[in-house]
DNA sequence: AAAACAGGCAACCGCCTGTTC
DNA sequence: AGAACAGGCGGTTGCCTGTTT
């Protein structure tokens, strides 16, 4: 990799917040010309502005498809239950939010979820509880990274995709059949996990309207599952909470020496 | 009422990867 | 093949605002 200039002269160029202007300028310049060429899109535009901000406020902001409403409930508890999967990865979590964007979602974890899960005594980091006395045995999230990393060596290239292309395989489908009868109890388990912590503990002031209870509302119409991508999805997420995933490596390497998937 | 504090979030920064020449 | 370019990504910062004392 040669020696990068800056991505743009810094002289001259504005930062910080944008204003009505600039974001108008920036609308109407994409609108009319459409994005990419990030770099000579301010010059073009008139904007005395670096090319990446331009893009990071277009993308995070301006962009037409944006939801500005709050997260819900849902929203929240599937950031938090893709995040046990893919870690700290937010775009690959944002794909799966229409309408959300990774800083969006980064901030969210940063400044709620996160901290709702320690809360609940679970570690952010590992999504494992703190306190375990069963061994070192491997975390939910960590025993399918831990699948869905031996699946990309097996197929050097293999990108983050393959987890959705995993849940609509046979490995998918050995999941969804183990997980279908541990479905009401793992979310049941989930509920209600901090609620009698929360005052006793110094976290429970963490979070400033944070009512610190639990972000699942677990539907009680769980034992009727299909498999829709939208809880095909939910429902991955929330058994990797909770249950062991082992299994899934015994079916990985079959899954990836089919011809073509 | 005002100062101090804490949280939320937009924006910046540096690094990395993919593409083009 | 390698340098330069373009854009994406995740971590961090700093300002603004709401809350507490």
């Amino acid at each position: 990799m040669g020696k990068k200039r800056p991505c743009c002269e810094k002289n001259g160029l504005k930062k910080g917040p944008w204003s009505l202007e600039e974001d108008q300028v920036l609308i109407s310049y994409v609108s009319q010309h459409g994005h990419g060429r990030w770099r000579s899109l301010p010059k073009l535009a008139g904007l005395l502005r670096c090319g990446k901000s331009c893009r990071l406020r277009w993308t995070n902001y301006l962009r037409p498809d944006i939801k500005r409403a709050p997260f819900t409930e849902e929203e929240e508890k599937l950031v938090t239950q893709l995040h046990g999967i893919l870690g700290n990865r937010w775009t690959a979590i944002a794909a799966q939010l229409p309408g959300r964007t990774d800083n969006e979602i980064k901030n969210l974890w940063n400044t709620h979820l996160r901290k709702r899960l320690l809360c609940m005594g679970i570690d952010p980091l590992t999504h494992e509880p703190f306190a375990t006395s069963n061994g070192p045995a491997l975390a939910p999230a960590a025993q399918w990274e831990s699948a869905r990393l031996e699946a990309e060596s097996l197929q050097p290239g293999a990108s983050s995709d393959h987890f959705l292309r995993l849940w609509n395989s046979e490995v998918g489908e050995a999941f969804r059949l183990r997980a279908r009868g541990a479905y009401v109890s793992s979310t049941s388990s989930i509920k209600g996990c901090c609620d009698s912590d929360m005052a006793s503990t110094p976290a429970a002031k963490i979070g400033k309207g944070e009512t610190c209870t639990s972000p699942t509302a677990a539907s009680s119409s769980s034992d009727e599952l299909d498999d829709s991508s939208d809880s095909a999805l939910q429902l991955l997420t929330d058994y990797a909470f909770d249950d062991d995933m082992s299994f899934l490596a015994d079916h990985i390497s079959d899954y990836y020496s089919f011809p073509s998937m």
